[in-house]
DNA sequence: CAATAAACGGACCGGGCGGTCAACTTGTTA
DNA sequence: TAACAAGTTGACCGCCCGGTCCGTTTATTG
């Protein structure tokens, strides 16, 4: 019920370029980048920064949230696709493709984030069981796999190519093809260790 | 050409309680973990980490030679194994066993490491691309994927289960599965990037 | 046991960080 | 255009970190 009043002209180009200037920083020297670095990138004063997120966790936070509210745009939309199997590859190479570069996978830090997040994240979690579970019975997808895996695999291929110094750009898609040949049934061998729980 | 007295008995046994607490706290809260918090751990001052370890990146670099140490061992051992495939998978194993918990996945941080770790690291890329052609030729693995691939994937079992809050302790064995069957020539797709430069 | 050098410990330093604040600027509104 | 609230700014604060230094302790050795 608070009554907000609409932000000053200013401030909400202010707070794009924010927001532009963070998710570039973070990209190029992960979420360590100082929050004058930011400040200085979108050429603007230290303290506005806080005054659009009164933590450096909020900003990144609100970075977050548009990333997964976008990845639950695209997975809502890959839920009625023609071919389960290619739908749930298209998904994965969305988040992989988005999630370029840098970590910002702390997705998974389950301690204090703002309700906002942890909802979007249960929505992409949603998504996430349901296309898997389109995939399996399509056949597309091993039988002992659980949504709870590919959300952990979700962000491996680029952690790994993260790791070759001036690695081209979209090394990362030959990680991503290795892994997902390894959650197709041909020629998959049992697992050795049960599924962690579906949260 | 150093002639080096031997250490006082007190200062060998200093050096091991720091390298075993070092390694513990790296492995609880990662790199980020203080010195003064090792030094705690290990009941000593803080000035006597630096006494031993002129900087944080040799106390940190110390501990990753002897891991990359051991792990040649082990590959240099497994060279001659009776089965090429098995034998990949077993160095696998053991790569991701002794690096479980937390990152310490520094070994691709080419920027100015002692050259003793740059060397064993080399052995190291030498032992693995030897593994893998073996096991390549041996039909155990795809055509398509290199040793430098497996450096790379040698560490996104423990990554990917380092982000399950209270994952068990051996979660990381169901990841090298799916990942090492994506490595199997059965059911293998193109890949749709080449691979990385082996250096 | 005495003498000596090696090893130890913790107060201390400079620097960089996230976050605050009060003086100042600017968009908005009547 | 006048006046006010909203927004901006950069100096500033406290904190913690890696690393230094020197007075003190201790293993070694003859």
């Amino acid at each position: 019920m608070t009554s907000t009043r609409p932000l000053r002209a200013d401030a909400v180009r202010n707070r794009q370029l924010l927001l532009a200037a963070a998710a570039d920083e973070f990209a190029e020297r992960g979420l360590d980048a100082s929050v004058a670095d930011i400040a200085r990138r979108a050429g603007v004063g230290k303290g506005t920064v806080f005054r659009h997120f009164a933590t450096k966790n909020d900003l990144i936070a609100a970075i977050v949230l548009d990333r997964i509210d976008a990845l639950n745009a695209v997975g809502e939309e890959l839920l009625d696709a023609a071919d389960p199997g290619t739908a749930l590859l298209e998904f994965l190479t969305v988040a992989a493709h988005q999630r370029q570069q840098r970590d910002l996978s702390f997705l998974h830090e389950s301690g204090e984030l703002p309700p906002k997040v942890t909802r979007a994240r249960e929505r992409m979690s949603d998504n996430v069981h349901r296309l898997v579970d389109r995939a399996r019975r399509h056949g597309a997808v091993r039988a002992d796999v659980t949504g709870a895996d590919i959300i952990l695999l979700m962000c491996a291929p680029n952690y790994v190519a993260s790791y070759v110094p001036d690695a081209a750009p979209d090394l990362w898609r030959r990680y991503l093809a290795i892994i997902f040949d390894g959650l197709r049934p041909e020629g998959a061998h049992p697992l050795p260790h049960p599924a962690p729980p579906t949260p």
